[in-house]
DNA sequence: AATGTAGGTTAAAGTTACTTTAAGTTACAT
DNA sequence: ATGTAACTTAAAGTAACTTTAACCTACATT
């Protein structure tokens, strides 16, 4: 299957504009042009933009992208490397997913903290208590 | 206690340069500054700017955080509204911890397949193979 | 045949959240 | 008096897009 730019943001959730983007970037090699020069993208460029959506869930800047995809045109002479990077990338979401969780908690404070003001009709009954300050 | 810029940049880990630009955009008001122009920050600064740092954590923009900042100024009358946006951040964080989780599964699907890929010593051995597309 | 519209194209400027640089001040130790 | 460490501001640079401007091309409609 071929899809026009339009059709590939639409399947991919991936703005026009940013596809056109990440093409410049080289992130998104041997994209196919018709005749007037209008873009051609296959299933491939598809799975592809799904890895490249991957990383960069997991806080891998565009630059860093691009040298993996320049990994994969090295074919089977990279694999160790693409194996080391992914296996990177495992550990940054699973330490992203710790700090979230830590997050949570603080704001699951913070909603005690309104909750609790809330039914006192001011933030006062919170004042002097050790260690919290009213922000 | 009171501490200056470097100092309030070690304790919050956040740079002297972003505390600054903190500062112009308005998340950081009435920060105090000596008779050089030197600026103080004391322990409801810090406090402040972990709670800043929590809600840029759930994704919220600097504008919106700004936003928060103004309300607490408000005092008891904005006490609902910043509880609903706290609210609002616990879901926005619920659904990132989620997002990650998909995320790592994709990923635990490439660490296999170039695990297999190594093992066999080439990417081929997946060729053809029911919607598995090398990138 | 002309005209509108729905796509596509490029290059360049704008945005967000910083970071870096440049140029200068002030306090203190050698 | 000279160095250096920490502060100051304003402005330029960066990343990853997004938006805008100006243009092309195909196709349906008046």
């Amino acid at each position: 299957m071929e899809y026009s730019i339009g059709e590939a943001a639409e399947k991919t959730g991936i703005t026009a504009s940013t596809l056109r983007y990440y093409e410049k970037e080289g992130l998104l090699p041997n994209i196919k042009r018709d005749k007037n020069g209008i873009r051609s993208f296959c299933d491939e460029d598809l799975e592809r933009l799904r890895i490249i959506e991957c990383l960069k869930a997991t806080g891998m800047p565009i630059k860093d992208i691009r040298k993996f995809i320049d990994l994969c045109a090295d074919g089977d002479d990279s694999l160790q490397e693409r194996y080391a990077l992914f296996l990177d990338r495992k550990a940054a979401v699973q330490k992203q997913i710790e700090e979230l969780q830590k997050i949570e908690k603080v704001i699951d404070f913070k909603c005690w903290y309104y909750q609790t003001a809330i039914e006192a009709g001011t933030e006062k009954v919170h004042a002097g208590k050790n260690k919290i300050i009213a922000i």
